[in-house]
DNA sequence: TCGCGCGTGTACCATGTGGTACATGCCTGC
DNA sequence: GCAGGCATGTACCACATGGTACACGCGCGA
């Protein structure tokens, strides 16, 4: 079946990089032939774009996910979304992320595509939460962003360096930084938020 | 000269991408043969090592730019570094850079000596810069770590939507955010500088 | 039982690859 | 002038790749 042979494929990918795989040796790892491949994606290209489109959505999955828990305070609401993307089960398919990522960044044939919401998917979700706690739509949007690369930031050092205390530090650092403006720009007349999750 | 091919050669894959690049169409790129590039540079491999380590240190000239000026307030001191490091000139090299990155994080052959002082090279100059305001060691350092991310995680939304405004708003708001509490968290004995530059 | 669609595997092809043997030219020191 | 080293180009090789033609077998409806 093609969903079993496609969950397999994001699997071998997730762990082992989709840069210079053939699909030869996906097959023979996958157990089966590189003309199954072929036959059920069409081509190359497109056993690509299907492995990119579903963890697109699996991606998305979690940004729900992200909005579910309004109990948490600002701050702990930070700490759980934290620790569930920066989870080592993650770390997978989040290398993945940033691998097919770096290569789209040149344009390259169809990667283009992943490009498009790659940012704007997650502004929604989150200045919603900002506007929730008071923020003009525009400082909401802006504060997502920036929550984005902070999440994104740490998280590709967390990739890179595997230093967990240190990364958790900067992590709490950032909590620290928007919980103790919070009191003085709330005096402002605007509140940071700036709740990532 | 092999100078002068690594230049021509890093110029183009700054500008076009790492991946899948053959060493005939490299070649043909820069006019001259395939031959020639394994001449000066042993094999492929070689190549991609020549390259990835003359990147490397072009960051790294980066870094020592980044501390020289400290007449500037801290708020302006970022806004300093954030218009050099974003400016579209870099952009060719730092889209090379996260693309390498990217592949590094599956621990490609060639690529694992790239991630080595990927984040642990930034934090010493920054950190410095939190020291000289007051921060403790182990502060100064989670500051630097979150800056970093900051700027990196901004970077990369920055070349994948090109949103000029909307990135430059959310570094804005980070400014905001550690001038704004520097005040406060004074008042607590520390202070958050976090100068990325 | 037959026919057929579909999934699967084998064998093959044209192409592009990295690497290398060999030839040529150019420049420098004697 | 010339001899030797070095850069460069041409031609070739063995190999891996993506794609595809073809064959086989299984399951299901008529």
């Amino acid at each position: 079946m093609a969903q079993e042979l496609l969950d397999a494929a994001i699997g071998y990918v997730a762990a082992n990089g989709l840069t210079d795989l053939s699909l030869r040796r996906l097959a023979t790892e996958l157990g089966t032939s590189h003309r199954m491949l072929s036959h059920h994606f069409g081509s190359k290209e497109g056993l690509w774009v299907a492995i990119i489109h579903e963890v697109e959505q699996r991606q998305l999955a979690l940004v729900d996910q992200m909005v579910l828990d309004r109990s948490l305070s600002p701050a702990d609401a930070m700490r759980a979304w934290w620790q569930h993307i920066s989870h080592p089960s993650l770390w997978p398919n989040e290398r993945l992320f940033f691998e097919v990522y770096g290569q789209a960044l040149h344009r390259r044939a169809g990667t283009a595509a992943l490009l498009d919401g790659i940012v704007e998917w997650w502004l929604a979700p989150i200045s919603a939460a900002g506007k929730a706690q008071g923020l003009s739509p525009a400082d909401a949007r802006a504060s997502a962003r920036l929550a984005l690369a902070v999440t994104r930031g740490l998280l590709l050092d967390l990739l890179a360096t595997e230093d967990r205390a240190g990364v958790d530090a900067a992590m709490e650092r950032w909590i620290a930084l928007n919980t103790r403006s919070q009191g003085q720009m709330a005096r402002k007349g605007s509140r940071p938020s700036v709740r990532p999750g």
